[in-house]
DNA sequence: CATAGTGTAATATGTGACTAGTACACTATG
DNA sequence: CATAGTGTACTAGTCACATATTACACTATG
């Protein structure tokens, strides 16, 4: 595959990023099992511990479980993956009311051009 | 001063943002003389070298204007600020719309979730 | 129990972004 | 022309990130 990051952020980061989005998007369901580490690092042209620090992240966070020997999975726990969409989602609005303020836009305004966006 | 930096961006790069803010608000107005880079790098508690890459960017993004031995300028060019501000608007929302679609988000539930914030 | 497939750990290396220290070049001012 | 105040250039150090390599620990499967 060997997919194209971009460079202004770290390629584990973008890696949890998408794996979060895919859960989401019910891209990947509850309980799956994730490509092991080297399958995954083949995948996406990335060194295995470049995975391994993704997988770790995602488990730090609560959203997947690892059993040595046979791989890591999402977690069945719904609720947990729910908790997860709304944190996202509160700290996306948040981010972007912050920096609004910091560049001295009104948050009316931008909803304006929001709306006649895509 | 010494002011507070977040970790998870560059402190050139959070001054930019803070002095193109500071532009758009007001705080700063056209044709203005900004600090020199020794006094700025004392207020911020930050080094020389740092301030001279933040007032390179701002000139690469022609709203300032540098004069050796003189010190450094607010653009009076009004449209130049004009469309800077347009720009960063326009950034900024493609910016979160991104980050919306990335993480399998409607663009009206989150609609929702900036007019109940703050 | 052998084997192949999991995740994990440790070490070394290269690279680029960021920051710092120091010295230089230009300009205004007296 | 001396001086102090500008911006600028050069060099070096530090750190996070990614990679490469190797070895280890656990589990399923035959």
């Amino acid at each position: 595959m060997t997919m194209d990051f971009s460079r202004d952020k770290p390629i584990y980061s973008q890696l949890v990023d998408r794996i979060c989005g895919d859960i989401l998007k019910g891209k990947l369901e509850l309980g799956d099992r994730l490509p092991s580490v080297r399958e995954y690092a083949v995948e996406t042209g990335v060194n295995v511990n470049t995975v391994q620090r993704v997988y770790k992240e995602l488990e730090a966070m609560n959203i997947t479980e690892t059993k040595r020997g046979q791989g890591t999975f999402i977690t069945s726990n719904e609720e947990r993956i729910e908790l997860l969409r709304e944190e996202m989602k509160n700290q996306l609005a948040e981010n972007f009311l912050t920096s609004i303020e910091a560049l001295g836009f009104s948050k009316e305004e931008m909803l304006v051009v929001l709306k006649n966006k895509a």
